[in-house]
DNA sequence: GTAGATGCAAAAGTTTTGCAGACCT
DNA sequence: AGGTCTGCAAAACTTTTGCATCTAC
């Protein structure tokens, strides 16, 4: 019997620890310093954070943890269900919490803006692809991508009248 | 004035040439063997390919097209709205043709299959998204994941009662 | 002829892996 | 004590960049 970690780090920064030892037990996993570390970084921001910069964070905790052990950390969170992985740009793979509301994005391709939003309705979709192809859907990710208002006034309405909309 | 590029690919494999030709002038890019070799070998697939493999094919049709010409190339396609770039695996970056009925993905987390599908009805989100946020918004990507229906028999219901969830 | 593209090779990043030693339980 | 986990360094990959050369216009 394993706890339901995802929420874990909803609970805010005053962490269970009972829980979180308990559940790493219960897989047979070791609660270790790198994780602990890890894990403090993640509670201490709603950011999503490229992997070198979790490395970056938890070496301010702890100056001895390695850049290896941050990856083999962020897979194992992953596979816990705390966090998912997001791409909001081509080269890093960025890590965010994950949440019961958990977040989308709106990015501008002008600026890099990225507006976060959690209301995404597609429950009804869920259920019906489920139904149409008899998986068991597990998550998803949906990200929007587009001109700020900045930047669609700075790019002109050039980019409109041409009849692409991506 | 641009012609809207994004059908391109859709009308087949006879490629409207004129039309190609004509977008790339109005940019001021060139029309160059490399350039043509990559939207062929585009054009005669319908799967999502990293720039690996685009440049594996491109180089069966002209050995001598170089990586970063392909990378370049991939680029500015994606510019043009000619493809998109999908986030299926962590490590690459793959394409898809994009297409009127623009493709999203239902991803087994176990055996790797993708399922496409289409109907995304995400319209009433985005005229939402865009009022209140004031973007424009070009586009969107939208993946579920999960387990098909052969993973989740073998995974068992094991891990359905330890209470995580993928 | 000239601006823009290309191919190559090197550079810059990111992610994974092997292994000896350290650490949880 | 014993199996896991870590840190380090090296390897493996992916992506970008600099530059001389070439090509489309």
């Amino acid at each position: 019997m394993v706890i339901n970690m995802r929420n874990f780090l909803n609970w805010g920064s005053a962490m269970p620890m009972t829980a979180l030892k308990q559940a790493l037990h219960d897989q047979g996993l070791k609660v270790t310093r790198p994780r602990l570390v890890v894990l403090q970084v993640l509670a201490t921001t709603t950011a999503h954070l490229k992997v070198a910069e979790v490395h970056r964070r938890a070496r301010e905790l702890d100056g001895r943890i390695g850049l290896a052990s941050v990856y083999r950390t962020m897979e194992l969170l992953e596979r816990l269900r705390l966090v998912k992985h997001v791409h909001v740009e081509h080269r890093h793979r960025h890590y965010a919490r994950l949440r019961e509301d958990h977040g989308h994005h709106l990015v501008c391709n002008g600026c890099g803006l990225v507006v976060e939003f959690s209301d995404c309705r597609l429950d009804r979709l869920t259920r019906t692809l489920a139904r149409r192809t008899k998986f068991r859907i597990e998550g998803h990710c949906m990200d929007f991508f587009g001109q700020c208002q900045d930047c669609a006034r700075r790019s002109g309405n050039s980019r409109r009248s041409d009849g692409r909309k991506s």
